[in-house]
RNA sequence: GCGGGCGUAGCUCAGCUGGUUAGAGCGCUAGGUUGUGGCUCUGGAGGUCGCCGGUUCGAAACCGGUCGCUCGCCCCA
């Protein structure tokens, strides 16, 4: 049996550490003001093909299209945005400006899978609702980089950022580069004489050597920004400064989609291979307009799960059991009576289902117990249970009252 | 969708230019230890050599195809 290609089983210790990633984010992002969402894993095809657009690469070949038996067609949702945004509207939220979400849920998207890529893949995400100035901006790439110091991973990462400056703003500069690219037609990569017709700006990040040189003289979009994208900008600028959130700027950052305006940035770790974005996102004030709701701006970040683990350090460790060890099979059933009881009570008990005493042993041992209680009818007549440090070795009598404190100690 | 690399035990891998019962370490398991783990010692289980076809007296090895994994391109978390 094989698993769908791009898929992967979370076993116990990746389980573990998926679990962590999710509980720290939580953390920080409810301390920043998000309220935690969850939307479902699919919904009408519209939602996520309208704002994406027919033409774009996830609608056209890496989506999920369900066609269900009532003659609806679905898809699988590929990322997180979408689905809050249909949520916001659907729900009337669009009264309650500002509005702060954040999730942590799967995506798919039909694509060759690769290091730091797979078919289904977990995301963490907030969007900021109805706020237009940039210290709604300054938050999301605080609350994003905060994630990332709480789980120890953000010296492997430098933040990336650009504006892609308002509609007007872009409109002029995709003019001109476009302009200055007809000069070099014939030499741009294939890739890039395709974007050149379709989505120009998309160039300026291409990865094909020849481009990248065509680019060095390019016109810098900076250059075409309007007094209030500058301002805009410049005032984004100076909130991280003041808060000491360290940045470079990277004017060949940018997306293609014309509800996306003014900030964009990555969190990139060198680490990673070809896949080095952790966490990224961006402004996009025409999204919820487009998708039906009101001309409600937005700006948000989502950040790959998978990502993040793999440039985790400290993996968190499961929780150290105390195991019950009958002496012999006539004490089984007392020791089974101690278990529920100390369950009741909260605590992390494990037994084994057979074996010896040597053999029970051995086997918390290797499940990591921090306790052992070794119990037999005798001890258990006079009140006693004979309590084993498995750090220490040290082995010593409790009474069966205060064994819960020490447990718990 | 396009290109490179790789498929031998649960895992990491050996297996010389084709030669008969396919190996190691780790892990798993049973015991040395009839009331005590981590160390150590000794046994044991576990593989249609990814799959199909071809070449050959003979294929894990060579050839073709196919599936899968992996890395990169496109694109993106």
């Amino acid at each position: 049996m094989q698993p769908v290609r791009g898929t992967h089983d979370l076993l116990p210790e990746e389980f573990l550490v998926h679990s962590y990633i999710k509980k720290v984010a939580f953390e920080v992002m409810e301390n920043f003001g998000f309220s935690g969402v969850d939307t479902p894993i699919f919904e009408f095809l519209e939602v996520f093909a309208r704002p994406l657009g027919d033409a774009s690469d996830i609608v056209s070949k890496e989506m999920y299209t369900i066609h269900d038996k009532g003659g609806e067609v679905l898809a699988l949702r590929p990322e997180g945005t979408a689905g809050v945004v249909r949520m916001l509207i659907s729900n009337g939220l669009q009264q309650e400006m500002p509005a702060k979400f954040c999730y942590a849920i799967p995506c798919f998207r039909y694509e060759r899978p690769q290091k730091g890529r797979q078919r289904q893949f977990h995301q963490i995400g907030t969007e900021l609702f109805g706020v237009s100035s940039f210290y709604a901006d300054a938050e999301v790439i605080a609350v994003g980089l905060e994630i990332l110091k709480s789980l120890k991973v953000d010296n492997q990462v430098r933040l990336h950022l650009n504006t892609i400056g308002d509609l007007e703003s872009r409109k002029v500069y995709r003019e001109k580069l476009v302009e200055y690219l007809r000069g070099y037609e014939n030499d741009l990569s294939p890739e890039s004489k395709i974007r050149l017709e379709k989505n120009p700006m998309r160039i300026l990040d291409s990865k094909d050597q020849g481009d990248r040189k065509i680019l060095e003289s390019a016109p810098l979009l900076h250059d075409s920004l309007n007094p209030e994208s500058r301002a805009f900008f410049d005032g984004l600028r100076n909130v991280l400064e003041t808060q000491n959130i360290a940045y470079t700027i990277d004017q060949k950052l940018v997306r293609g989609l014309d509800y996306y305006s003014h900030t964009v940035f990555e969190f990139i770790s060198d680490n990673l291979g070809a896949q080095g974005t952790v966490l990224a996102g961006g402004r996009y004030d025409g999204l919820v307009k487009l998708m039906g709701g009101q001309d409600i701006p937005g700006v948000g970040f989502g950040s790959g799960i998978e990502r993040i683990a793999m440039l985790l350090t400290e993996k968190p460790s499961p929780k150290r059991p105390t195991t019950i060890i009958p002496v012999s099979a006539e004490d089984e059933e007392a020791a089974w009576s101690l278990v529920f009881n100390l369950r009741k009570q909260g605590l992390p008990i494990d037994m084994g289902y057979s074996g010896n005493l040597s053999k029970r042993m051995k086997k918390a041992s290797k499940n990591n117990a921090r306790y052992c209680i070794v119990l037999s009818k005798g001890d258990l007549a006079n009140n006693q249970l004979s309590l084993k440090d498995m750090d220490s070795g040290d082995q010593f009598m409790v009474s069966v009252e205060e064994l819960p404190l020490r447990l718990k100690a």
